[in-house]
Formats: C-alpha cells, sequence, structure tokens
DNA sequence: GATTAACCGAGACGGTACGTCACGTCTTTAA
DNA sequence: TTAAAGACGTGACGTACCGTCTCGGTTAATC
C-alpha cells in the first residue's frame, strides 16, 4: 500500500521516450507509405502507442506532423565567411540536405498543400520560412555592408529568388535541388547584385 | 429482340452541361469551403447531379479535381515582342491572373501538396508545368538568337529561377504575387542573362 | 403531311418473344443466383433486351417476378377418380413438381418472403393459393357426397392441413417434398376424416 | 512506451445497452416500416448509435436482422401434461404468441423469404425449426410410451404435420392462427394417431 | 412503296442504401 | 497517474441497384 505522496516523480515519467516514438513513428509513415496514407491509428500503431496518448500530446493531426516537421525541418545558418558569394553557395548547399530524400520532400510538400487550409500550419510555415529567409538577408545585408552587393536591391525578393528555385526544383519538379542548380543560382544571383 | 448493335455511338449520350455543372460546382466548393472541406456529396448537390454521375465520369476525387484544375490553369502564350526584357516581363504578368485571388492559390497549392502521394495527379502537374516551362525557354532561345541573352545561360535553369518565386510566393508566403515582383525578377534576370 | 392523328393503332408492336424472353432470364438467374442477386440489369442482360424494355412491360421488379412466377405455378387439377384418397393423392403429387426442384422452392420462398411487405405480391399470392385451396376443398366435398368423408370437418382447415406441410417441407425444411410424405399426409388426413 | 500487456481483457468494453438498443430498434423498424424499408442507417438512427457501431458487432444486415429475430423467436417448451392431446394442444397454444402480431408474421416470413439465399440464415432457420420439432416430437414419444399414440407412426412426419398449417396460415394465409386452429389441429391428429 | 408511330438496345441520370475507413473522444483495465 | 486497448459518434468514401430518361436506329401497320 504505502502511499509517497511526497515523491515528486509519482506516477508514470517516461513521457519523452514515448514521445520521441510517436514523432519518428509519424516521420517512418510519411516517408513509407506517403502523406495519404498517414493515420493516426497507423502511427500509433508503428509507435506502440495508443490513439489517445497521441491526442494528449497534441490536439490534432496537424499539430503532431508539424512537430514530426520540425525534426526534419532545422535552422540552417548562415556564417560570415568574409565573401558574399562563399556565403551564399555555403548557405544554399546546406539546405540541400532537407530535399535530397524522398521524405524532406514529401514533408514539405505536404506542408505547403495542407498550409492554405490550416490556419496553425500556416502560421508554422511562415515561421520556419521567415528563419531562412532571416538568413537570406543577412548574407545579403553583410555583402551590402562589404560592398559585394549594391544597395539598392531589395534584401526580400532576393532572399525570394534563392528560396523559389530550391522549392520549385525539389517540390514542383520533384527532384532533387544539387549543388549544380546552387552554383548556377550563386552566379546568377552574384552578377545581378554586384556593384556596378 | 430486333438486331444487336453494339455500335460504338449506342445510348444516351453524357451531358456536356451535367459535366461542365460538376467542375464549376468543384471550383466553387474549393473556392468557398477550401481544400479540406471538399466532399463528392457537396460538389454533386451544389451541382445538381447525383454521386452516381461525378463516379461515372472521373474514377475519384483527384481525377475530378484534376480536370476542375485543368479549367483555371490554362497555358499561358509568350509572344514575340522583339525584346527579352519585354517578353518576359509581359508572360510573368501574364502568370499573374492564376494567382491574384484566393481560389487560384488554394488550387496550386493542393495540387502541389497531392502531388507526391498521387502519380496521376503527378503526372499531370508535370505536364502543365512543362508547358509553362517552355513558354519561358523559347523566350530566353530568342533573345539568345537576338543577341539579347548570353548563350551560354542554361535555359531550364533559368526558367526555374523566374517560375520558383512566382509559386514560392504564391503558395508558400501565401501573398499574390503582383507586377512589382515581376519587375525586380525581369530586372535581376535581365541583368544576369544580358552579354558582357 | 397528311397528319393522321385519328389512327388509333399504328407503330410497330411489342414483340412477344422478347417478353418470354426476359421472363425466362428473370427465372434463370433466380434459379442460378438466388433471388438476392436478382437485378433488373441482370435480367435484362440476360435476356439481350435493355432495362427500359422490362419497364415498358412491368411496372416494377416485383410485377415481372409476380409474371415469372405465374409459368411456374401453374394451377394444379383436381380430377374426380371416384375415392377420396385417391384424388387427395393424385392432387397433392402433382403438386409435387412444383418443389422437387432448387429453382420452384426458391421462388415460392421469395414470393411468400416479399408478400407481407408488398400488397401486389400479397394479392397475387393469395390468389394463387385460393386456387390450390379450392382444389382441396372440392376434393373433399366431392368425399362428403360420397359418404368417404364426415360432414362435419371444415373444408378449409383441411386444405390448410395438407398445404402447410407440403409448403413447410420444401420452405422451411428446404427439402423436396416427396410420394412419401404425400402417402403419409394422405393416410392421416383418410383417417381423420373418415366417418365414425 | 511501457509494458505491452497484449491482455485479452484491455480496451473499452462494448456496451451491452447499445446492443439491445439496437436490436430493439431493429426490431422496430421491422414492424413499423417492414422489411423492404430496413435500412442500417435507419436503425442506427433509431438506437442512437452509429453505423460503425452496428458493423462492428455485425458483419452485415442479415447477421443484425438474424440475431434481432432470435430474441422474437425463442424456443417454447413442452411439459409433460399426462395426456397427449392436453400437451399438444399446451404447446400449440404457446406458439401462437409469435404470430398473434404483424411484427412476429413479419419477422418470420422475412426469414423464410431470405433463407433459401442466405446459407447462415438457412442454418439459424434450421437451428431454431429443429428446437421446434423436438418438442413436438417429444410429446408424441411420450404419447407413445404411454399407449395414447400409435407406434407405427412417423414422429418427423407428424412435427411437420402440426408445424405446416400453423406457419402456413401465418406466412402464405397472413392471418394469425388461433386456438380455434390449434383445436382442430389437435383433434384432427389425435384422431389420426390414436391406437386402433 | 412511303410514311409514321411505336418499339428496341444502350446507357446516362438522380436517388438511396450499402459496407468501409479515419478522425477525435470516451471508457476500461493494468501497471 | 499514465498508459494501451479499443469502443464510440460522425461523416466521407466509392459501389451497386432502382426506376426514369434520352438517344439513334428498326420494324410493322397504314396509307
Amino acid at each position: 500500500m504505502t502511499k509517497r505522496p511526497g515523491s515528486v516523480l509519482a506516477g508514470r515519467r517516461r513521457g519523452a521516450e514515448t514521445t520521441e516514438a510517436i514523432l519518428h513513428a509519424a516521420l517512418d509513415e510519411l516517408s513509407r507509405r506517403g502523406y495519404a496514407a498517414l493515420t493516426m491509428d497507423g502511427i500509433a500503431e508503428r509507435a506502440g502507442a495508443s490513439k489517445a496518448t497521441l491526442y494528449r500530446r497534441w490536439a490534432n493531426k496537424q499539430e503532431l506532423l508539424l512537430e514530426a516537421a520540425g525534426l526534419v525541418i532545422r535552422p540552417i545558418d548562415a556564417p560570415d565567411l568574409g565573401d558574399f558569394s562563399a556565403e551564399l553557395r555555403h548557405h544554399l548547399r546546406a539546405r540541400l540536405a532537407l530535399y535530397d530524400n524522398e521524405r524532406g520532400r514529401r514533408l514539405v510538400a505536404a506542408l505547403i498543400g495542407a498550409a492554405p487550409t490550416d490556419p496553425d500550419l500556416s502560421d508554422a510555415l511562415r515561421h520556419w520560412l521567415d528563419g531562412v529567409s532571416a538568413s537570406t538577408r543577412a548574407i545579403i545585408e553583410r555583402g551590402q555592408q562589404r560592398g559585394d552587393v549594391r544597395l539598392d536591391v531589395d534584401r526580400g525578393t532576393i532572399a525570394t529568388l534563392v528560396s523559389g528555385p530550391m522549392i520549385y526544383r525539389a517540390i514542383v519538379e520533384q527532384d532533387a535541388p544539387d549543388a549544380d542548380l546552387v552554383d548556377q543560382l550563386v552566379a546568377l544571383v552574384t552578377a545581378a547584385v554586384s556593384p556596378r
């Protein structure tokens, strides 16, 4: 019997592992069977969890997917390398990792496809996006401070200009963007924004 | 018992008006209630048709949506205007119509989101895409023949470079791309591809 | 031009062969695939006719089935043989033909099963029944006139008494009533109704 | 992830009240609207349950109806009363309850009508039948042991002889068999099977 | 022999019920 | 207290059959 109410760690406590197992199960199901076949029952079964546990942690399917996506879609840094072209190339190459596998592409496609319908998803997508865009804008800004980049270019547009083709290649053309695309992109943008 | 014709043209013909009513009902529902709320029953009811009639024409929801999308997503021409920048600007501005309303953006987002899962949708998307890309490539080719555009630029990459930001703005940033974006895009690309 | 509205009979006549083909197709389908699988489309196809032709002749499925049943369920005569037992035996043996095959049993079962729901069917069933019952009652009446049968027996009850077990064996026990059952039935009834 | 019990008794139990509500709803619908108008949606709605719940318990409409029928069609006892005629009369009168209302007659008619098509239904019908027949045979056997009934009568045939007219009156003639029919039946059978 | 009206096969159509499946909620038992 | 198991209401899916309706084309009675 010996009830021990004072004990802080009463009850279960295994929560973190379960959460991770569920998130990975979700990503597994996504890459194996595709977005359309993603079901909460399927994720629960693969995770060895119960559906109630899923709903205890996330309000609905979208929220779970969103957090799972966060495991894959990580912020990408943009270190100061002293040269605009080098920085941009470095940054864009770092982005390739997300798209070089079917799972990543499916994940991003799913987010984009569902976003116009789901406000939460939409917000999250926009937030992730802002981060990515911020890196690019920072690179441009440093370039402008250095004198590598003309002062009259619009940083937001340039950010859109480099992000667009990456996602377009990955999601619409459904092919992995590669170093070659990055290089051409860097060359074109560099030519366009260089002073004179 | 009469002679058995077995002819190809026997029996009542499918009503073209019904088909159109259904397709428009689908687009209506899409723009009013969003992709997630799209139901075959809903479309049938709005069209004044029966669900059986829908399934007589299309094997499933995706196929119907696909054809409905075809009504909105039309090929965009790229006439010869004698000048690279002018042609590109004209072409990109023509594309804006698709994205300047919620319905068009939702439609394209839905297609992109569902494509990685559905092979038919994927094919259709790719086909539409090829058409759009072909227009852009033709503009670049004419520019190269005129001498407006350097000969060493990769036409496919340029096509991706201009298509990407348009869709990115519309679908990911969820905002209508406007004449301003087009102008900046044209300026940047022109600067990048101009000889010397 | 010469419009002649007065003319009553002009135009093609309905084909008797088609009607028969349809009725036989219905019976075919019934014996092959059972009542539950009976569909108007199926009957039409087997008959090489069109559904419209079926509905031109019969208002609905029940009516068609009813007429088809009439081909199988024929009135059974009860000739005067000069002896009550002989007449009853003769009559009941004549009834066996309807039940000695799966089709007949299914048909009667279908009629009986559907009758409580469908008033028309119910009427038709009752009409057929009255005929059968009338034969039995006539046999009993002749027996009473001859002195073979007691005058105080209720003819209707005796009719029910002999009809009941036949149908019961066929439809409920789902077995063909045979000469043996008839003989036992005749013996029992004869014993029960004989004078003294 | 916790220990996986895999135990047989885990999870929410099926509500017995729900099951009963559904069965009664089915019988309600049957007696109110008839067999042909019986729909799973209708039953679900009347029971305040969902269609999914119906299909969780029964594989299809037939199986549900079958179990519902079991609530109405109960085994009928045949106690030893020391006298053949009295026992037979008692037993047959007990059977009247099933047929003295529209619902019971419709139910039995539906079972009989559908049985030739559906093997499960057929088995169930036969099983119920065997029970009823067994009671009658037991009555006859006791009669034979007492000397009330001749030893050379076939018990099975007598059982058919008394069951047949009851059902015939109820289902084919579509009228409630009453005490009068029972009395006449008893009188006739007694006369037929009495020694001498 | 030409006209013409009804017939015919094919099959589309609006309805309605079927049986399935996933969502998100809930209850039960065990740890 | 937290978990797995799984029942539950809801509502969409895609299928099947009913009885009705066009559509061309055929056939037989009347002119």
